[in-house]
DNA sequence: AAGTGGTCTAGACCACCGA
DNA sequence: CGGTGGTCTAGACCACTTT
């Protein structure tokens, strides 16, 4: 009934390397739903008897799909097709807190506390916050999780005089911010795409090298003041940030024509 | 004087896998500008004799540096530390043209058609654009390169209606649409991260599974008509998409009740 | 204890590049 | 042509999970 691994149709040559024969076969059946979220695969030394490759071949062609997420490998246990996780659509251009951003979709938050505490600044924090010397930092890092599924990291650094203790902050930054009137009215992120690294990998429950979102914002108080630099990963399968554009001002075509003269 | 890859200090259970160790090894050569770009390492083989690995872990240990595009692999010439790639960072609040864009930035800009043509939609064409039963798409696919370095693969699809004749684009698609007044004002935009496939990687010149932005977006007229629905791939270590944000109005409880600003 | 994935080896052949 | 990276093998041991 499984033929998905027999020797059969497997020639080198045909079709490019091994390993990619079997990458794409796995593939697809994940993509036609043949194997659904949550079976398992079976062992490795199992798919190397069944095809007739050799177990290395075996690993380097599950290899991008478990970098990829869509398969999971736990030790001592078996291969699995990774579980769906749903896409979030968050908008872009509103600066709103991760906490009210769930809430508005009738979701549980959990945070997962790693660093929370004054320290002092690395130079990228006296930079982006405009920090004096002496001045300290609040740090607050931590793991976002909804409905227990890690979502994103989030590595905030305010300067102590806007938070002097951190430990305040149980769930919503923004929302003792808000309380104390100190909440940013505007922020500047820049966005980019990163491949994780083992440590954020595990943080967030995927492989090491699956595509991520790295987005640094720059909060701001009515009065212009930095309130806050920081540094969150979203896992790319689980996050879509939408934005609306608006025409770009000025005269249109001649405006280009200009500077590119 | 290059023991970067003695076989000293190279002990399993010491700190972790070999084959991280490596990693750690070049990884922090590379960081420390101790190797600078364009440098090449040893071949393989010659690593190999010279920590006493074998060659196997040695591909391990480079796989993921090659992966994030730190280094480049060229069959039958060597390995190598990549050039840098200068970050670009681009408004995503403004609706430009990636030439409008370049240009305003004094950059060379070239294009390589991967298609050009009228076509029968796909139904995520349909949908997007919302064509009827028996209307044909112009489909626009290319390679975008700034100074002869790949920097995007951009898929356009438009109504044939709004663009019967695909092949009189040669440069700019809005400068063309702009020109017989056809220019949208207004766009939705999606971003999320992604791992390159195979094809996509080559195109841009990269690894397969770096990380890359794929923004969807879906333009309009003034009339509200869509005009355009392109989804593009950006390279993930070249592009930063800032956008400003302003802050949420009326989202919750709190800000309601003590909001003056 | 048995079975799983994780790591590692030594050696082989191929495809491609450059002199 | 020689040297490079790309693929592949058979077999080994380890760390972990499950039973």
């Amino acid at each position: 009934m499984n033929d998905l691994f027999s020797a059969k149709n497997f020639s080198d040559g045909d079709s490019g390397p091994l390993y990619l024969q079997l990458h794409r076969r796995i593939a697809e059946a994940i993509a036609s739903g043949r194997l659904k979220p949550g079976d398992s695969l079976p062992p490795e030394r199992e798919m190397a008897i069944q095809t007739g490759l050799s177990r290395v071949t075996i690993r380097k062609g599950i290899e991008a799909l478990v970098a990829s997420g869509q398969l999971v490998q736990k030790r001592g246990s078996g291969t699995f097709v990774a579980p769906k996780v749903e896409r979030l659509e968050q908008a872009l251009s509103l600066l709103t807190s991760f906490t009210e951003d769930m809430a508005r979709r009738g979701r549980q938050v959990e945070s997962h506390w790693l660093m929370r505490g004054l320290h002092a600044p690395v130079p990228e924090e006296v930079m982006a916050l405009g920090l004096g010397a002496g001045d300290r930092v609040a740090r607050l890092e931590r793991v976002r999780s909804s409905d227990g599924v890690p979502l994103a990291i989030e590595r905030a650094s305010l300067p102590a005089a806007i938070l002097p203790d951190p430990q305040a902050i149980e769930f919503s930054l923004y929302g003792v911010l808000n309380a104390r009137g100190l909440r940013p009215v505007r922020a500047v992120q820049r966005i980019s795409a990163t491949n994780l690294g083992p440590k954020d990998a595990d943080l967030l429950g995927v492989g090491t090298g699956v595509a991520a979102l790295r987005i640094e914002r720059v909060s701001y108080l009515e009065t212009g003041q930095v309130v806050e630099f920081t540094r969150s990963i979203y896992r790319g399968d689980a996050y879509d940030f939408a934005v609306e554009l608006k025409l770009a001002s000025g005269d249109d075509r001649s405006e280009a024509e200009r500077n590119g003269a």
